[in-house]
DNA sequence: AAACCAACTGAGTAACCGGTCAGTTTTTTG
DNA sequence: CAAAAAACTGACCGGTTACTCAGTTGGTTT
């Protein structure tokens, strides 16, 4: 692995962790064994290089959905809720730290003033809220899901979903343990009366 | 207001506004008037100045959800939880910079290693798991919620609540606009088929 | 072998950080 | 009013920060 790779991947994972500011070059130079130097000479500054980072999230994210996508078959709308709710939670796990950054408020606050974080981080949610709302517009077609409004009830069931696992993050429930309880929620909460 | 006060009252917001770490002891001087020794004279040290805060939170939270309670009628236990999540969505507007503190990652790491912290976040988060539930098992005493496990399900009520204003913390949409989509989803979710 | 160049180095810098402390001011008490 | 206590001050300190830059390295081209 290249020198610049080894410090996207320490700083990604650092940043994750420990958070933006509380993560020095210092840290990032004695894990990887490069001279901060030469961090300075592969990304401008401190907040560049946790651009780098990003992007390579919002690629990851939405390249592990697509193969995701590409490969499975579903029964209706409701079962491709149920599997896309399911591999979200499996991803949350799967690339543990890569979410963790997006649940830190260093992107959000970044993304007021540099628009091209800003531009990741709507690329990220509205890939994410599109693929809810798609289960959704499937499932009233074939009838497995009564007819409620797409988009908002998409934004709902993705922020459902996410909360549990910001929970599981803050290490005050288990995710794990809610699980059948949240599908059961999802197809009381989606199917007709 | 006492200097303590007004140390207290600005810090609270630059917590909860830049973050922990990005709070300088030397801005909040600059704010309240008080000398930077002075900061020190009433709080041992930074962390002990946040978990101050971090506890009146707390008071603050509770209270005010003893206090809509201890005024308000229901017709039943779905009509509660609707109460409940208004209630909810309501405090975490007039409460913005408090909630924003509770959004950020720094309470949770400190509780890591902080009992006193610790104890804060548990108290705060099993006070509103408790009120979701209380509000599920008044309805299925009265019929109005279908019978499905009270303390998980109060989990995931209040995951998809707290996801929605999460959401419009971070400017990715508004949780007014999903008020009604809000209700709807959770009644679903709740009642008898 | 000489010239070239991207990759890399680490000592150095100015700014800032949380925290201390000896001393001053204000308030309370006897 | 005086003495004691509490509140307050800001210069100062050692340590850390992001970032710079003059110089070195090692592989490729001519």
């Amino acid at each position: 692995m290249s020198k610049k790779e080894s410090i996207l991947e320490a700083s990604a994972k650092l940043f994750s962790q420990k958070g933006f500011k509380d993560t020095s070059i210092s840290e990032i130079s004695k894990i990887t064994g490069a001279a901060e130097g030469t961090i300075f000479y592969h990304f401008k500054n401190k907040e560049e290089l946790f651009l780098s980072i990003l992007e390579k999230v919002k690629k990851d994210i939405i390249f592990e959905f697509e193969q995701y996508f590409k490969d499975a078959t579903f029964k209706n709308g409701l079962d491709m809720m149920e599997g896309t709710i399911s591999f979200y939670l499996y991803l949350a796990g799967k690339m543990e730290d890569q979410f963790l950054l997006l649940y830190r408020h260093y992107p959000y606050e970044l993304a007021e003033a540099n628009l091209i974080c800003r531009g990741h981080l709507e690329e990220i949610y509205n890939c994410l809220a599109s693929i809810f709302e798609r289960a959704i517009v499937v499932g009233q077609k074939d009838g497995s899901i009564a007819n409620i409004p797409a988009r908002k009830t998409a934004l709902i069931v993705f922020s459902m979903v996410d909360g549990v696992v910001r929970f599981k993050t803050y290490n005050l429930y288990d995710a794990g343990a809610l699980y059948n309880e949240l599908i059961a929620c999802c197809k009381r909460m989606l199917t007709k009366k």
